[in-house]
DNA sequence: ATAATCAAGATTAAATTAGTCCTGTTTTGT
DNA sequence: ACAAAACAGGACTAATTTAATCTTGATTAT
């Protein structure tokens, strides 16, 4: 079970960020610091944008910023954005799986993606600040 | 993020065989008993037993049945079996990724790679036995 | 012997992931 | 006004993984 190469390559679009505080970076300028493909990059800043981690400005002079602190944006924020944590099928949604309503299993299955939740969201980007 | 089919599959195995102690039972019984394919159970049965997890009887009256106690069996020990915990590439293997060695993010993964796999390792199948 | 049963490799089909391409819109600066 | 610099978003493609089947062979109880 691994994360998408796009998760990755989001978390360290959300450092490269966080290391440059108030700034507005251009996509390029990003693909350039993280060594993610260009148009790959425009397609997660998207999904990031929409989740409001990050703000974008359009035109000359556009790019992006952080939407918020660091200390606000956690690794489950940038998980929900790209690819929520789901585990099983039937702990997102127990339609899912035509046995969920007399299944032993399920009940497990739903505990451990809150579990999961839980271990993402208690890393935050405040670790990621430049030094001082 | 999700499981495969399979590691469903093999913990629905796992739970059936839990529920018939002491009994051989045949991959066409379980492949009824838990609604999954005879043949691609039958290679979720060969990944378990390579594991240690189940033991095989070849020939007639032949079949499975589980090679210790429930309560030492725990949702990690199936995952391995089937597909283990990586979270991301560099979790696993730091020559996976060539930044590895610079990366402040690193570190994080093979953290919560960690805590998951507690998290799974906690769950054993002693509470899926028969009632008294 | 023979029928039942597992073993194991090859093969296939569907789905997902990873990434590109193209056309359009917005904004800055001359 | 207009050109250049940027993001927006949908369509498309290629590679990989997942899910499953097919085929042939080995083992064992009766
Ligand atoms: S755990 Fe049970 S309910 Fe969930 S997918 Fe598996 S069989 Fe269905
Ligand atoms: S976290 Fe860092 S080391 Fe790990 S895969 Fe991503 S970039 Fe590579």
């Amino acid at each position: 079970m691994r994360i998408k190469r796009e998760t990755d390559y989001a978390i360290r679009c959300v450092v490269h960020l966080v290391r440059r505080p108030g700034e507005v970076a251009s996509i390029e300028e990003i693909s350039k610091g993280i060594l993610v493909p260009k148009k790959f990059l425009a397609k997660i800043l998207q999904k990031l944008a929409g989740a409001g981690i990050v703000k974008s400005h359009r035109g000359a002079k556009g790019g992006f910023e952080l939407a918020r602190d660091p200390a606000l944006i956690n690794f489950l924020d940038i998980m929900e954005a790209i690819q929520p944590v789901e585990m099983n099928i039937c702990a997102m949604d127990d339609r899912l799986c035509s046995l969920s309503n007399a299944c032993a299993v399920h009940p497990v299955w739903v505990e451990v993606r809150e579990e999961v939740r839980a271990i993402l969201a208690i890393r935050n980007f405040a670790r990621f600040r430049a030094g001082p």
